[in-house]
DNA sequence: GTATAATATGAACTCATATTCATTATATGG
DNA sequence: CCATATAATGAATATGAGTTCATATTATAC
């Protein structure tokens, strides 16, 4: 009997995946995912190529894995930033806030999720799309439940949702791609501005 | 001397051009850039794989080509229709709306321009992005001069800018993929007042 | 109809890269 | 230290797609 599994060897096999992870989200957010070959992969992660094959079954498993968990990441930090608040406004905003911070601190995440995930296939868009719609799906929740409660005017709010999603979406690409303003926060705060005019908020004064 | 170039063999080898030039949309709209393969496209324009060579030097010019063909198209119609109008909000609303119909009418056009660029190759991505730029250039402009009629209220036009250019985006890129919903026109009227309320038009009132 | 010059063809070629696998290195238990 | 089981290696292989080119087809001029 010999080599049983310890626990030596599983932390340094589980640090190995992180190792191609982390070497995977850098290159397909620089280069994409056609642009990455595995050989640069193995390079960047310091293992050979073959290893990769270890540890994923091929490259679309890879990508697979790598942003399925970067939305389980987006996903965690939005629901308990959302937690913290009862009111309608301040979790519209909490998640709002969440994701802008997370997008802007993690840029690679961004870049795949914003940019590369779309172009590696139909089967990739159609991914993206579902969980664009779960954010735009909980964004709308929160404009009914607004509604209801008559703080915020009649309205589309399928539509409000997608057109505030989409702003922030553009105003975060925008700066990823070429590079933030000086004053951030204050622009943050106009855009913010700009969708609860838009929303309506404020109406009855 | 035999076989000078005649008008009959000009207008045909256009037609060919135009043929590849309609697979080419078609195909890189359904299946993405990477997932149009030379010979099926050769095969949908009903040529041989190798003639697609004598009209583009190689694939990369051929979508080239496809892109600022397509760039090329949407400018045009929408400085046409701007011509048509002189007040501020008139205009903008000429941009927004002819985008809006071509997009819809032009399925192959938004979802190469919205959906695959992007994803094809950093010079894409750059490319796209100098485009993009050039639509919220003219937004803002337009703005400005609406906030020196005192039309609008102060804010940052960039801001509002991209992120009227954003809404439009996803709200059409959700139709695109999911489908329209029953009453378009009003679902479009209502994301325009959005942004109209969003960028404090009526404000002094 | 024939000669000629250009276009069209598609099998063959080239090249890149994802994947495999025989070999080597490493870890464990006795 | 040895036996063995697992992980790691990277050269070799398989695959697929962009591109080329010898050949065939078509169009023109006489």
């Amino acid at each position: 009997m010999a080599y049983r599994e310890t626990r030596r060897t599983q932390e340094k096999m589980a640090q190995k995946k992180e190792d191609i992870i982390k070497a995977a989200r850098e290159l397909f957010a620089e280069k994409g995912y056609q642009g990455t070959s595995i050989k640069a992969l193995a390079q960047k992660a310091k293992i050979a190529t073959g290893t990769v094959y270890l540890y994923f079954a091929n490259k679309e498993e890879l990508i697979q894995f790598v942003v399925d968990e970067m939305f389980q990441e987006l996903l965690t930090v939005i629901k308990n930033e959302r937690k913290k608040y009862t009111d309608g406004f301040d979790k519209l905003q909490a998640s709002i806030d969440v994701c802008f911070q997370v997008f802007l601190k993690e840029r690679t995440m961004a870049k795949i999720l914003l940019v590369q995930v779309p172009g590696i296939s139909t089967s990739f868009q159609k991914k993206l799309l579902k969980i664009e719609n779960e954010f735009v799906r909980w964004t709308k929740k929160d404009l009914e439940e607004l509604k209801l409660e008559g703080r915020l005017p009649e309205g589309d709010t399928l539509v409000s949702a997608i057109a505030l999603v989409g702003s922030f979406r553009q105003v975060l690409l925008h700066y990823l791609m070429e590079g933030e303003p000086k004053d951030l926060e204050t622009a943050f705060i106009n855009l913010k501005k700009y969708n609860l005019r838009g929303l309506g908020h404020g109406h009855e004064s």
